[in-house]
DNA sequence: CACTATCATTTGCATATACAAATATAAGGA
DNA sequence: TCCTTATATTTGTATATGCAAATGATAGTG
């Protein structure tokens, strides 16, 4: 094997971005009921989880920028998915009744999409990988 | 720890591209000798390996999509870092002497990039970290 | 009570990346 | 040799995502 193959094997840069961009072809087979792509489900799904939470709230959750947050947000509120409620600085959101029901079809959608990489990768690997990529993440979000 | 909080840290589509976004964060630090992105930086990598090659192997190899390549060797010709040359149907790449140096620079950065994170994240972390993601990646594309 | 510093959100702008359709070229069969 | 099919690249278009600057709002200090 060349040098060059092998660093991108080893370059963490280069196999997460690889593999994110993999896993999330599949994700979109999986979440097809709607027309938006699979990170505003995570970001519903945290809404659900916790209404009325403040957007920087669920920056932090979702580990994205407060810019990323405010256009996801107008777009959900566009589909009447989700409703704002601004507080003096903050604001908080929390599903409208479309944004529940949206909900419960993106748990049908998880649980396939689980499915089918379990199939893939083997339950181990999965399951490795994504405590590993989780602590991974808190390691280099604590050292900014 | 609440449910939804549990289903973001075992969900790979999650946890993979929240990584992504965190370790770019860290590549672009390192890479700061040019206004190129990281992933250019690993075509280029590509490229001085196997000069000549052509641009449907370097999607392969990089596991990007055919239009990506395109933009991506269009800016870096107009930045005189590679050279296209069309035969038939294909094309074929290779690196100018600005290229090459600018190869050299990137493997300065990449060196610092490694240090880096191995220092935050763990040598044994990191190691098995992108040796998985790289079977992960594997198993993916080949299940296309 | 005014003013300044701090904090949360938005806006402007840029860019990596993909899909689908269009185009260009080659290759193989009649 | 022509026509059809297959293959490689490009183009049009869309979008997630971020940074930096702008805005809006509070809170604490003199």
């Amino acid at each position: 094997m060349q040098e060059e193959e092998k660093v991108l094997m080893q370059c963490l840069f280069f196999t997460s971005n690889r593999f994110a961009r993999n896993i999330t072809k599949l994700a979109e087979k999986n979440f097809d009921f709607s027309d938006l792509a699979p990170s505003y489900f995570y970001m519903i799904m945290v809404i659900h989880g916790q209404p009325n939470i403040t957007q920087k709230e669920l920056c932090q959750k979702l580990s994205i920028a407060p810019s990323t947050s405010t256009r996801f947000i107008e777009k959900l509120v566009k589909q009447n998915l989700v409703r704002k409620q601004t507080s003096g600085k903050q604001t908080m959101i929390s599903l409208t009744e479309d944004g529940e029901a949206l909900y419960v079809a993106f748990r049908k959608g998880l649980k396939s999409l689980f499915e089918d990489y379990n199939e893939i990768l083997g339950k181990e690997l999965s399951m490795n990988l994504s405590l590993m990529l989780h602590e991974a993440s808190q390691k280099l979000e604590k050292n900014n």
